[in-house]
DNA sequence: ACTTTTTCTAGTCTTCTTGACCATAATGGC
DNA sequence: GCCATTATGGTCAAGAAGACTAGAAAAAGT
C-alpha cells in the first residue's frame, strides 16, 4: 500500500482467475489436461482449465473448486499446490486479468468427467501441447511450461511422486513417474534402494501384483513422509537409455 | 476460463497488489524493510512496502518500481522473485484485493531513502517482526513467515546468498549469510570446502582484506552460477553453537 | 618482544550416499 | 525345459559431508 494516498478501493479494478495445471501419467507418458475454448478470445483452441475466483472465495478454494467442476475429483485426493500468479497487461485481450496458476498431480484420473464444464476436456501428451503448431490460449504456454519445471524440481525434494500412483503400488510404478516426468531412464536397483531408504518414502503391503511379464513386485503404499531427505536428484543421472525428455521452454 | 460462459469482463472486479518482503543483512541479522501505515486500515501498523499494480504494468514490473520506489534501489542490482499470490477474502477490510508477494533480497543497503514513499520505512529484525506483539497488518505476518522459509530454501539450491554480498566479500561473510538466514553456525573449514569446489560459486579477486581480528581474508567475487550443485543442504548440521533461529510461522 | 586471541586456511579420517555393475529370483511365453 | 522379462539383492569404487586437528597471519595485550 502506497501509504502517502488516501483513496479507496477498488482501484486499477482487474479480474482475478485460477487456472490449473492437471498432470496424469496415461500409457507412459506426462499428459495434461486442457479444454478446446467454446469462445472468443482463442476460440478453438486449447486452454488449461479455470475460472473466475468468486467474491467469498479463496485462492486455493477456488483452485479446489474448478478441479472439481473439471474432473469430477475430489482436490483432496491430489496434490494441490500453487504455481504463481500471471499478470503481463497483454495476456487477455478483454481486458485485464490476473490468474493464479495451480499444479496439480494425480493418478490416471478416469477420463475427463461429461455432465460438466469439462464436456469437452482431453487428456494431451505434455510434449504435444508444448510443441511446435500446438497454440495454447493466452500464456498458457509459458503456464504449462513453468509447471512441467516445478513438477520435475517437486520430484526431488518430496515424495509427490506418489499422487500420481494409485495404492497400492510397485516400486517400479515409482520409478516410471519419475522416468516419465525427468524424461530419463534411472537404475532399477538403486532406485528401488533409495526409495526403500528414505524413511516415510513407502510402506509395504505385504502384497505382492501379478506380472504381465517378469517377476511379480511387491506392492507398497504412501509412508506419510512429505519431504525427501536427501533429495533425489536427477542430475548426472543414466546416460544410457534416455528417454526423450519433455520439451520444456515453449510458448 | 469456464468455456461454457459467455460473459465479458471484468466479472468480480478485485484489486490487485504486489507487495515487497525486502531482506538484508544487519549487524549479522536478517532485517525486513517495513512501513508505518499512515491511513486505515491497520493505520500506525507496520506493514510490507507495496502498491496498486498499473494498468499497462506487468506485475514483475510493479514489483521492480516499487522496489525503487520504496528503497531508491535500482531492481535489477537486486535478487528479486515472486513468492506466490495472496487472496483470502477477509485479507483487506476495504474489499477484495489480491497481493502478489515478491522476495527481494540485498547486501546492506542504504537505509532507506528519504524523499520517496519510504520516508517512514525503517528495516525491523525479522525475529522481531514475527514475535508476539508485533502486529503487521493484513496477511502480512503470513507472507513475511513464508518468505523466511522460501530464502531457507533458496539458499540450499541456489547461489543467491551472494546477493546479500557487497563485493568483493570473504568467504566467512558468505558463511555469515547461511548462518544467519538458517540460524545455525556452520563448520568454517567445511563450508569453505563446499563452496570453493562448487564451480561458479565464486571466484577469486586476488586480494585480500585487513582484518579487524584475526589473519586477513582472501577475497572473491560472483561467479555466474546460479544454481548450486550438488546443494547445500541445512538439516544435519552443526549442533554444538547454534545460533538462535529466526521463529517462523507467526502471524 | 613475546604471548594471547582471533580468524582464515589446509588437511585428515570416517561415514554416508551414489552410480555402475553383477547375480539371482520368479514369472509368462515358446 | 529354455528364454525373455522384470524384480530384487548385493558388491565396489568414487564422491560428498561431518568431525576434527593444526598451522598461518594478523591485532591486541602484557
Amino acid at each position: 500500500m502506497n501509504s502517502a494516498v488516501a483513496s479507496d478501493l477498488p482501484r486499477y479494478p482487474a479480474s482475478v482467475t485460477v487456472d490449473l495445471v492437471i498432470f496424469t501419467l496415461r500409457e507412459d507418458d506426462l499428459h495434461v489436461l486442457l479444454i478446446e475454448r467454446g469462445n472468443e478470445p482463442y476460440r478453438g483452441a486449447s486452454a488449461l482449465p479455470g475460472g473466475y475466483v468468486r467474491p467469498r472465495e479463496s485462492l486455493d478454494g477456488a483452485a479446489l473448486r474448478e478441479l472439481r467442476e473439471e474432473t469430477g475429483l475430489d482436490g483432496r485426493a491430489l496434490h494441490l499446490e500453487q504455481l504463481g500468479a500471471y499478470g503481463d497487461p497483454g495476456r487477455d485481450p478483454r481486458g485485464r486479468v490476473i490468474t493464479v496458476a495451480y499444479l496439480a498431480l494425480g493418478p490416471d484420473l478416469p477420463v475427463p468427467v461429461a455432465g460438466t464444464d469439462a464436456a469437452d476436456a482431453v487428456w494431451v501428451p505434455v510434449r504435444r501441447a508444448l510443441g511446435p503448431g500446438f497454440g495454447l490460449a493466452f500464456d498458457h504456454g509459458a503456464i504449462l511450461a513453468d509447471a512441467v519445471e516445478k513438477a520435475r524440481e517437486r520430484l526431488e525434494y518430496t515424495t509427490v511422486a506418489v499422487s500420481f500412483c494409485r495404492e497400492p503400488f510397485a516400486i517400479s510404478d515409482l520409478r516410471r513417474v519419475y522416468e516419465v516426468i525427468w524424461g530419463i531412464a534411472l537404475d532399477p536397483s538403486n532406485f528401488r534402494r533409495k526409495v526403500l531408504k528414505t524413511a516415510g518414502f513407502v510402506e509395504p503391503t505385504g502384497e505382492r501384483r501379478a506380472a504381465e511379464a517378469g517377476r511379480p513386485a511387491a506392492l507398497y503404499r504412501f509412508g506419510g513422509a512429505r519431504d525427501l531427505y536427501p533429495p533425489l536428484l536427477r542430475s548426472g543421472e543414466v546416460a544410457g537409455r534416455t528417454r526423450e525428455a519433455v520439451p520444456v521452454g515453449g510458448a
